[in-house]
DNA sequence: GTTAGCACTCGGTACAATCGAGTGCTAGCG
DNA sequence: CGCTAGCACTCGATTGTACCGAGTGCTAAC
């Protein structure tokens, strides 16, 4: 463990590196003043802080630089609860209060509103369609041997299938098989198999079928929506154009980011740094992650992407009022 | 106007610069072979060229680089109708062949197509929601004072609007708002106002109230489905990072991309070079569109944006063919 | 009209000198 | 015994200089 001196250094340090981004040196600690000692000092806790890997320095004759375990210990040991600038609290409560419109389009302007109040990516990952059951189910036709199936679920979430048919197909016949489909479904979870009983009738049995075949089979291969907001500001957190498209690579693979945020929050983390994120493109990154529950259940997760030198203790609070906020407001309705 | 020679130069300097991104000088263009002249005279032409605006230097003692005027002719003049390799072809025939989903996803994948061709971000807009006819219209109980409004249109659009109620409401006043709702509504084009006489049920008639505003109010408001695909090799096309931040910047604003592309299209271009696109933050930019007809109609926009030295005539081909392709697929249903 | 030849321009590279931020170490101080 | 002033040292960054070479425009000859 690091003495309080050690940690108040190290606490600077990485203070004095997220804003500067320059390798932070014992006088520039000095300067700070919240220290009363000298920058010789300074400098011998430098070199503990260094052996025990908090710290690295980019060349001999420069300053230091938090390493992996230097912010690891700063999100963890040094951070108060952060808060965050009562104008940007404010505006995260007007946001939820004047919210409205689709679930897709609320959950894209909370992508927008995380990213712009932190200033890098961020990631919204809507509820899961699974556990919602089906309170609605319909199908529409839209040409001769084309129909839409439309189910909407409990949570708000409305699941569209285009279906082919073979043969022409009568609107009374999509009504027969709508009602069938209905009573079966309804109130049940979407994703569990059901089996209807046949009426006889071949034509509205097969448009039975085909209807179940769409709903189920495609299941697992669906994702969840995602939305990302702001990939642009990773283009201002780092000036290597390369880490740039890399980290925009990532972004863009929607599997790829939800699996990122739910291997982070099964590990129990709210915040990964770096390699923790456990991607090699990511390295220079890390993630902050916050689960929201929507009526007490677990319902989605947000988080944001930045560069490893993250505004944590800012980052931290953003995440987690957006995260209450917006469980509340999706509670609502 | 430029006599074969010039033309044949110009060509080879637009070309040899969208290839290697460096100044073209005169040895280079000889070194290609078409032509056979000697340096000397390749640069007198040069300076032809450059005094009529085709061409400039970076500096005096450096090769030549095409101006906008220069991209211009080469698009106008010398671009032959652009050919897709066999197998990017292929790729295309085959993925409209495969694909299958509700409308957004296969336009959203679309846009991914159209990005991987090419190497440039690829924007795909969806069919304007305005036209369609209303098929269906549902509202669905999601709460005692919430419901959802789901109206499916002719084109396999699904718009959905949340809807607050001051009082509780039975399901079976929901059906009866329901069945007046979709018998004023069946068959006519949404956004257009419609007047439902009165049941003399208060409940129901505020409920269909209710919907109606959402239906109409909202509506140009609601932008058209837009899909960006690619963004992430807009880093790949430019080496300062300041460019690709601006570039990301715009291609996150859905409204501005849409009217970007539509502006250029009713301007009766397929392509704009630079300053052309009209947008400040895009003059090192060039964009490529195309209309897409569902069913003789024209019903959405694709593009792509690059830098400026685009390889225009794949991307020209690449655009053509997707357009086609897609507005055949989207006919079928 | 074309081209060989040539003087000229000027960005890029290589190299040395210098600067300075920052270090580690030692010795002395309280 | 911990702290600090002082100092020699390191090494990236900056500056200056020389040079190279790609490329030019011009002129004169073919």
């Amino acid at each position: 463990m690091l003495d309080d001196r050690k940690a108040s250094i190290l606490r600077a340090v990485v203070e004095e590196y997220i804003e500067s981004a320059q390798p932070v040196g014992s006088s520039r600690i000095v300067e700070r003043g919240r220290l009363n000692v000298s920058p010789a000092t300074v400098r011998n806790e430098l070199a503990v802080l260094e052996r025990e890997g908090y710290l690295v320095q980019p060349h001999t004759s420069a300053g230091r630089v938090p390493t992996e375990k230097g912010y690891r210990f700063f999100v963890d040991a040094l951070t108060p609860q952060g808060r965050l600038h009562p104008q940007q609290r404010q505006t995260v409560l007007e946001f939820f209060d004047h919210s409205h419109g689709a679930l897709e389009h609320m959950l894209a302007e909370t992508s927008r509103l995380l990213s712009d109040l932190t200033s890098y990516a961020a990631v919204v990952i809507g509820p899961p369609h699974e556990q919602a059951t089906v309170r609605s189910v319909q199908l529409v036709g839209l040409g001769p041997r084309l129909a839409l199936l439309v189910a909407v679920l409990s949570n708000g979430v409305v699941e569209k299938r285009p279906l082919e048919f073979e043969t022409d197909t009568g609107d009374d016949n999509l009504a027969a098989a709508t009602a069938r489909l209905a009573t079966a479904l309804a109130g049940r979870p979407v994703g569990l198999p059901v089996t209807v009983p046949k009426t006889g009738d071949a034509v509205v049995d097969s448009l039975v079928g085909d209807a179940l075949t769409a709903l189920g089979g495609d299941h697992s291969n669906e994702p969840d929506s995602v939305f990302v907001g702001g990939a642009s500001r990773m283009a201002a957190a780092f000036d290597a154009v390369e880490t740039v498209r890399q980290v925009l690579t990532i972004l863009e693979q929607q599997y790829v980011v939800v699996t990122l945020l739910r291997d982070v929050l099964d590990r129990g983390l709210s915040v990964a740094i770096g390699t923790e994120v456990g991607h090699e493109s990511l390295t220079e990154c890390s993630v902050v992650v916050a689960p929201y529950e929507v009526e007490g259940e677990p319902a989605g997760t947000i988080g944001i992407v930045g560069p490893t030198r993250m505004k944590y203790p800012q980052a931290l609070a953003a995440v987690a009022l957006v995260s209450q906020r917006l469980g509340r407001r999706l509670s609502e309705g």
